[in-house]
DNA sequence: AAGAAACGAGAGCACCGCTCTTGACAAGGG
DNA sequence: CCCTTGTCAAGAGCGGTGCTCTCGTTTCTT
């Protein structure tokens, strides 16, 4: 099954290598390998479920044995959490591209292509949200290595927030109270944390008619889901900028 | 184990029995063995969460035999959807209780109140929350008894929604655009589409920031949680009677 | 009182996560 | 060059799961 790397491995050590990293035939397949556990249980996951997630199944269709992943991956949870890690960076990526490819617009364009951007990628991959901003297993402690893919999407939230107190006239706010905007001020320094709170708040209502939407509450109530996901950026939008 | 409800049934036969609907002792026995098959897989829940609950677990603590469970419930899931049900109403319950104990304040007070309730509820019955706005399981589609129950807290938000429009001064508000204003004024009749849109994002934005606490993602962002989601619902209420 | 319906118990099936052991193979030092 | 060491896939096996079927027993209905 890994003759063809093994192969692969040998002519990179016989030829001229650039690799500046000498990966041996044996960690290089590691990886290799490593990946496509991954990848068989990314496709599980947006067929199934996680819960549905089976080590069995996966590697009957990598055509090993069960025991053989545990090399891999100490337990179930462990690729899991594997997995999520990756939703994390996806979910960021696809917020990244969507503000750069508006960075030209005014501020109040980037937020709407960030936010259409997350909900197409979450109707696209929706096991995949579940597994990210749905309810997380029961036992489950989200380990440190989450912590850094999951900034990246709030990063991009947060520079388009900046940009947009820029670039308009300041509104009167209210101020939160005093715990709040100790809080607020500690994660975004260079925002009136009245300001911040607007963010998050805006922030919450996306992922929650994204959620809503995904997990079937709107079923029956709203039909023209784009046109009203779209609304929703709208009034966010427009709070953010309305001056009183 | 039923010792004491079989004599318990065969006195209210012997002795005056002012119960309306004649339920032979098959029948009670059944509805207190399905409660209590209920309860403890609401305990089991409540401690381990959805995924892990087992019915030969909750079996073993009725002290019977799992296959026995399938004379009260066809299956794991259909048990769990009991459960939702259950859930769906508790969680209607406490905003009703909650709208009702600030009937006299003014609307914004109500649905603050409402807001308040519903977050108490979910951080004290989070696996529950989890259940009924968390991620369903992959395969699960909601069967159509969750519509009926799930309707409570919707029906008391359009209700605060429709008092605040009444005792605040209409704000001019954004347009939704045709086919969701449509969708909106079927849904409730006697209030502007637009202002039915506003009360879908706060909905959304409460739903939203429940389900971001419960779910980690203000994890080492926001410790005084209680008085952010106050200003959250601040927020939102300014929103709702702010002029432009 | 007799037949029908509901019930609890038990055995059994296929599947799961996970552990342990075994034998094959590559990597690196003498 | 061989030989030790570490890594790997495979297999057997353990306790657990949801679910089905059968078999006596109990309860309701007629």
């Amino acid at each position: 099954m890994l003759s063809f790397l093994v192969s692969a491995l040998v002519i990179c050590h016989n030829g001229p290598m650039a690799d500046p990293a000498p990966l041996t035939a044996r960690a290089r397949a590691r990886a290799e390998i490593t990946g496509e556990i991954k990848a068989t249980a990314r496709r599980h996951i947006a067929e199934s479920g996680a819960t549905a997630l089976s080590l069995r199944a996966v590697a009957r269709d990598l055509g090993m044995v069960s025991s053989a992943l545990y090399r891999y991956f100490p337990s179930r949870d462990a690729l899991l959490t594997a997995l999520i890690v990756d939703a994390f960076d996806a979910v960021g990526e696809v917020a990244e591209k969507a503000d750069r490819s508006e960075s030209s617009g005014d501020a109040g364009d980037r937020w709407r292509a960030v936010g259409h951007a997350v909900r197409r990628w979450a109707l696209d991959n929706p096991h995949e949200y579940a597994l990210v901003y749905g309810s997380p297993v029961p036992g489950y402690v989200a380990p440190p290595d989450t912590i850094e893919p999951a900034s990246r999407i709030t990063t991009v939230l947060m520079t388009v927030l900046s940009a947009i107190a820029e670039e308009s006239i300041q509104r009167v706010l209210p101020e939160p109270p005093a715990s709040t905007a100790a809080e607020l001020a500690a994660i975004a320094p260079d925002l009136p944390p009245a300001q911040t709170a607007l963010g998050m708040a805006a922030w919450a209502q996306m992922f929650g008619a994204i959620s809503l939407e995904l997990f079937g509450h709107l079923e029956s109530v709203v039909y023209d889901r784009d046109a009203f996901f779209d609304h929703l950026l709208t009034l966010a939008i427009l709070e953010f900028r309305s001056s009183p």
